[in-house]
Formats: C-alpha cells, structure tokens, sequence
DNA sequence: GCTGACATGTAATTCGTTACATGATTAC
DNA sequence: GTAATCATGTAACGAATTACATGTCAGC
C-alpha cells in the first residue's frame, strides 16, 4: 500500500520507468524504504490496471525499450487523498533485527554482543556521511524535474535521517562503555 | 525468521503461552517489533513442529486451559547459533509509513504535512513517557524469571528507544519552525 | 446480564524476498 | 570478448495483516 503510493508520489514529479524508481529508491529513499525491483514492477501492473498510471513504450536510451508510466487524474485525486488521511496507527521505525536480537542477547554473553555493536557503530558513522551525499542526488532530481516545491520535504526527511542516525551512534558508543564496564567488574 | 528466533529467545527465559508472549510484545517490544497474535500462533507452531519448543496444556489461571511452551536442547542451541552469526545485512528502521508519506506530500501544499508533524511531536512525546514505564515492566519479568542477566541487555535496547525518540522530538520541533518560516516568507 | 481480560486458533489476502529468465548497449 | 549498466519481467515462496470463529471466567 504504502509503496504504490510512494511510486505513484514519484511519477507525479515526471514520468518515470520501473528501473528509474529503483535507483531513486536505492540512491535516496532507501534510508526509510528499502524495494526490490520485482516487487516494483508488480506494484506498477496493478497501479496501471486501477488506472493511477498510464505506460507508453520509449525507446531506450542506452539499451532495450522502457515503459515509462505517467500519472493519471484519478492517480493525482488517489494520491491527494491518502496524503491528506494519515492512518491513525502509523508504527514508525518497527520491526527492527538489530534490536531484536541484542533483547534476547544474554544467552550468549557479552563478548559477542559488544562486538556486534562496534560493527553497528561503523555502520551508523557510514549511514551519515552518506546522507550528506543524499542531499545532492536529491538537487540532481529537482534539476531534472524542475520541482522545487519538493526541496523542503527532502530536506525534512534528511533531518530526520541525521537525528536519528547521529542518536545511533551516541547510544552505540555509550552501550559499548557500559558493557565493557561490565565486563571488567566480573573479572 | 527474526520473530521466531523473539519468541523462542523469551520462551528460553521461563515457560510461556502465546498469550504470554503477545502480552510482552505489547508490553515492551512493540517498541522495536509488532506481531499479531495469529502470527504468534503460527510460528509457535512451526517452532513445536521443528522441535525447537515442546507444549503443554495447563489449567488457565483464570479462564480457559493455557498451551504453555518450554524451550528444548534443540532449540537452545538454535537459538545461539542465530544470536552468534548476525546477518550481514540488517537494515534497521527500513519502511517507515510516515518518512515516506512526507517525501511526497508536496503534492498537498505546507500547511496540511505541518500538522501531521505537529501530531507526531505529541505522539514521540507520550512514546519517551511510555518507555519509562516499560522499565518497570522489565523489572517485573526479571523477578518472575529470576534472570538477572537479561538486564544489561534491556536496558541497552531500552536506551536505544529513548535516544532515538528525543531526536525525533528535536526533529519534529525543528521541522515545524522550519515549515512555519517557509509559509511566513511566502505570504 | 454485561464488560473486560483471558485464551486459542483458521482462512484468505496482501506484501516482501529470492530465484529464475532474457536480452541490448557501452566502455574497456 | 567481457564486464557493467541498462532494462523488463515471471514464479515460487515466505512473512505479515485482516477477518473470521469460538469460548471461559471474574468482577461489577
């Protein structure tokens, strides 16, 4: 639901084809959306059988053929309406492995969890630098699209992305000194 | 995968039933993970089936007879296994509803997105709240268990929760003047 | 007698991942 | 020639949600 209507919000910028949606989702949207090509491609049949978006065949411009999808009126209208209506339970953030895993961690001792987290640590620290490189593939797009109406989102949505990951990496390094402090008082 | 390996995790605390473990996913992993309980239902089944958990039926404590499960050898050892070998690619926080909703909301214009991050600042508010009062649900489950060890572990990820959603606090604060100053320079 | 917490499940559907399949064009 | 990028899809499977279905017990 929540990715034909993040497809959809793209294609109303300029049309776009299945392989361009991922990369704009692998280069930017990825830090709050992951996608697979083939889960894109059949979110795209269905929006165009609903009749949200339109395809015609281009020829490619380096390589084969591509279909390339235009929003229609009763997609602009579908696309207004589930913005304007935010679901009243929206989980933010859930579903996290990483968290999961660390909760019921005890059965393996320290040792192992601590390092689990400094891999974690550089993680988050590579997360950041490349949200600041986020912020220039974003203004290549608002060059292609000429959208500029769109900057103060992508710019809200990249704060977002930095707060967290910057609170990230300060829990990071703070569970890393408790659990070594632990480790040193057993010994 | 990750929610068996949950639930077999707090099945290795103490014996427990399937109402039992969605009572703490809502108590204090909802935090990081949702299931439902017809979901719960499902993979305990699967996890007797592979005999990583063996049933009984108890008398209910008050109500209807209980299925209580109890982890086995096999499941242990299963358990660590998937707690030693973390997979190389753990997105965490990936598909957020409300991140992706923004990135598209120019579409319906300042004011309407302006709100929404207004009821979200409310929400990661009672959330800082309500994370204080999971900790005193862990206590309990640490007395119920007597397993000390599980503590270093939930405080960490509990810290996790608190970090996180006082940056999305300062974000959300910081977009809404950001939002306001737009619509106060275009008028 | 009703409400709320206790308690367990099945069925259908939707969403997401993995594996499979194919082929064109460009740059080295 | 060969690797990288471009480009589109199908099939099978696994994970998650929603809807359905049933019933107990305690306290008011």
């Amino acid at each position: 639901m929540s990715l034909s209507y993040g497809l959809l919000g793209l294609i109303n910028n300029f049309p776009l084809s299945g392989y361009d949606l991922k990369k704009i989702f692998d280069d930017s949207i990825r830090f709050f959306w992951v996608a697979k090509m083939s889960q894109i491609y059949r979110e795209l049949k269905s929006l165009e059988e609903n009749g949200d978006i339109i395809s015609k065949i281009e020829p490619g411009r380096r390589g084969p053929v591509r279909r390339v999808y235009s929003i229609t009126k009763k997609g602009k209208a579908n696309l207004q309406k589930w913005l304007i209506n935010p679901p009243e339970d929206l989980n933010e953030d859930f579903r996290n492995v990483f968290l999961i895993r660390l909760f019921i961690s005890s059965e393996i001792g320290f040792e192992i969890p601590l390092r689990q987290i400094e891999q974690r640590l550089t993680a988050y620290k590579k997360e950041l630098d490349e949200l600041i490189t986020v912020e220039a593939k974003l203004e290549e797009y608002i060059a292609l699209s000429g959208k500029e109406e769109n900057m103060p989102f992508w710019k809200i949505v990249l704060g977002r992305g930095k707060h967290v990951t910057e609170a990230n990496i300060r829990w990071a390094e703070e569970s890393i000194h408790y659990l070594k402090k632990i480790n040193r008082e057993k010994k």
